[in-house]
DNA sequence: CGCCATTAGTGGG
DNA sequence: CCCACTAATGGCG
């Protein structure tokens, strides 16, 4: 078992029992650490104690978040046009869109680099062709390379497909290093309808370490009703994490869904949550 | 009152 | 049809 299943396993276990606020011997000894091991693995991953992590994990907690990310940078978030690009994330990502019918007609000769690579949140499959990332996904039992690979090849027929561990190796560096930050900015390759899009660009737009729910993100789009409709775009995300759709959750401050699993969407936003917090501090 | 469980309504794929 | 949802409603302390 390697760092991340324990302390996703650790984090699962106080998720469950939160409300009788397990102490640290008890979580320590489910994931078999000794309590002071358990204690430094976890500040080394998380930045904090596991006793701050439990105060900071209650429902008051998720709720607190949202309100705070109510009033801010949601309200704008233009519809894009078909296969336009815009420029995001204060000019750190950069997402081109393309929709099925215009890859269909023109889009040969695509070379996609792809494989796996260990993050900070467990192992993801990522793929990349010359003009940017165009699919990350976490990997667990039910979604292994092969299917994933498949997964790739269907969703660009025409694609040649190589491995390529050196390539993922480093953009899976840049990606979840926050010092990418000073480097070049990430390009996004996505296919997808036209809402979807607007959906992906909206999820962009949630400041790290945010929250956002489905009907924010809904009116956000200017389709205050497709709260449904919303919750399928978001879990059509095709480049997890850097499209952040673990940032929305439901409105009654429920966690909402998570392809990559409910705990670890917890583990990124308890993640992101501190590091923000660091950051200000 | 507040806290739940249930449900009709919902829009896009 | 299927849904990574929500607001309204009613029961129960």
């Amino acid at each position: 078992m390697n760092d991340y299943d324990r302390i996703a396993k650790a984090i699962q276990f106080i998720r469950e029992n939160l409300n009788r606020q397990p102490s640290l011997d008890e979580i320590a000894t489910y994931v078999h650490l000794s309590p002071f091991h358990f204690q430094r693995l976890f500040r080394r991953w998380a930045g904090v104690s596991p006793k701050r992590f439990l105060q900071s994990l209650t429902l008051a907690n998720a709720k607190q978040l949202l309100a705070e990310s109510e009033l801010s940078t949601l309200e704008v978030a233009g519809q894009l046009g078909l296969g336009s690009t815009s420029r995001l994330y204060d000019h750190f990502v950069n997402l081109e869109a393309i929709t099925p019918s215009e890859y269909r007609s023109a889009g040969e000769n695509v070379t996609i680099h792809h494989g796996q690579e260990e993050s900070p949140f467990g192992r993801v499959f990522v793929g990349f062709t010359r003009r940017g990332i165009c699919s990350l996904d976490f990997c667990d039992d039910h979604f292994d390379q092969a299917s994933q690979t498949r997964e790739l090849q269907r969703r660009w027929p025409n694609a040649e497909l190589v491995e390529d561990s050196n390539g993922v190796k480093k953009l899976v560096n840049s990606v979840f290093e926050p010092a990418k930050q000073a480097g070049s900015p990430l390009s996004l390759l996505v296919q997808g309808t036209n809402f979807q899009i607007s959906v992906w660009n909206a999820l962009l737009r949630i400041p790290f370490g945010q929250l956002s729910t489905y009907s924010e993100i809904a009116r956000a789009v200017g389709n205050p009703k497709a709260v449904r409709a919303v919750g399928s775009a978001v879990g059509a995300n095709p480049i997890a994490f850097v499209i952040p759709c673990h940032r929305v959750i439901r409105s009654n401050g429920d966690l909402g869904g998570y392809a990559g699993g409910l705990t670890r969407k917890h583990a990124i936003l308890t993640w992101e949550s501190m590091r923000r917090e660091c950051a200000e501090n």
